[in-house]
DNA sequence: AGAATTGTTCGTATATTTGCGAACAAAAGA
DNA sequence: TCTTTTGTTCGCAAATATACGAACAATTCT
């Protein structure tokens, strides 16, 4: 049945890249990456969108494991997720560091 | 008008992340990164899927600018850009290397 | 209780993505 | 010339993604 059709490295690769695929988003990551707090409000006033829509790029991210959020009455607190981000950070890195054909005519 | 709503570097690097955001394109990628010949047919071996869609993967990868590809009729051989590749590591180490927020209980 | 604050969820509209088969294009070989 | 090989492009269908305003929920403040 459920056939597999891709491996579980590329399928994971792919999800992490999916939700960095968007500015947004990207914006997103770099502003909680770089702050201590960061509450729902202050991503909010970062961005040029609705907030429903920062809504939606947030539960993706979240849904992808990038970032987490907790609730602290009346706002809510939203945080890199440190595990899965030192996860990303050794896949990317190993893919990008892995060696290139040598050849130097390969391709024009 | 044009307004800019995002950096060149948030939206140059959600540009490499939604290329590499599907698990065909990761599979791609992963090839021709360890093959030093790669024609369309030995892509389209690899993967399970129609020819029209892998030739729609290769262009999106294309344009993108992490895969380039030469015709040598009457076959068509892809690579990896190495210039954009090299770009494109340098990006995700930095971004994943910068230092995250140390404060411990910031969000459980 | 009523109002204000803070975000999420819903409903909707539009655009993009994904995937396929069929048709097509270009060159080589019979 | 006709056929074969190798990929791309076209046309279409179905699924996702993006974005927004309005409605809603939960808590605090008055």
């Amino acid at each position: 049945m459920t056939e597999r059709k891709y491996t579980d490295e590329q399928e994971r690769m792919a999800r992490f890249a999916k939700a960095m695929g968007h500015p947004a988003r990207m914006a997103i990551l770099q502003f909680l990456a770089k702050q201590e707090c960061c509450f729902f409000g202050d991503i909010h006033e970062e961005l040029p969108i609705a907030k429903a829509t920062v809504s939606q790029h947030l539960k993706e991210l979240k849904d992808a494991g990038l970032i987490q959020g907790e609730i602290e009455t009346p706002k809510v607190r939203y945080c890199i997720n440190r595990e899965n981000w030192e996860l990303a950070r050794r896949m990317f890195a190993d893919f990008f560091g892995q060696p290139l054909c040598k050849k130097d005519g390969c391709c024009g």
